[in-house]
DNA sequence: TAGTTGATCAAGCGATTGGTTGAATAATGG
DNA sequence: CCATTATTCAACCAATCGCTTGATCAACTA
């Protein structure tokens, strides 16, 4: 998978997680697969509505789909969600980092007032 | 901050990352805050887009802004990309646990071949 | 076989998105 | 004061989003 591939799919996993709806449905799944009525049925709207919804996560590679008779059992996948705290741990971590070298910095440069004003910038 | 307000920013959050030029600046501001146009440079979209962007990301509050002068620094907000990560996790959680159970329940009920098409369902 | 259930396809609609150009607002520096 | 720099506001545009209704497909069951 080049950049470009890694990158459209961070789009639409964020883009999938961005909507209520469809985080209240990951939500459900992590208690198990669910199918498409059964994943409708607590919303106020069509399951043409949430069988959309249901496409926009599995395109986004969050959930994967079987089959048991005429229903489509979807599941969720978890390493899915994890490339996403992946992304955001490690901005985090080097944003973090960067704060505790400018504290040693700071503290060991000269008096403590400096180091309250560090935590501005 | 009620349920439907935490709903709202995680919706922002998410939509904010969802686009891989927010998600670059992101990346950037990690490595310490930047004015609009020094955010802008690597782009080929015009500042007015890049403020827009910034405007999205600081209403989703992953962002702050000060003032120096005529620039408005952008600041990583860390914290907030913290909630992202745990909201992930609970449910990435609740999954590999549930599987854990499975597991084990299948393991000591009978012999192993149950346990092998665990993983499917 | 006919009817029912589960899910998707298709077309349409109002709202929102990411981008543009052009003008306006702030704050600095000569 | 005037010109420059940094940023935002305003209006507009094509594309996409979430959702609807109506029709279709697929598989079970009486």
């Amino acid at each position: 998978m080049d950049a470009a591939a890694a990158d459209d799919r961070l789009d639409r996993a964020f883009m999938a997680l961005a909507d209520p709806v469809r985080r209240s449905i990951v939500a459900r799944l992590s208690r198990g697969p669910a199918t498409v009525t059964e994943l409708a049925e607590p919303f106020d709207i069509t399951t043409q509505a949430v069988s959309k919804h249901i496409q926009v996560l599995e395109t986004a590679g969050l959930v994967t789909r079987s089959r048991d008779a005429q229903r489509r059992p979807v599941h969720l996948d978890a390493a899915a969600l994890e490339t996403l705290t992946e992304w955001i741990d490690r901005y985090r971590l080097i944003h973090e980092q960067r704060f505790r070298r400018l504290d040693a910095l700071l503290a060991s440069a000269d008096g403590g007032d400096a180091a309250a004003s560090a935590e501005q910038d």
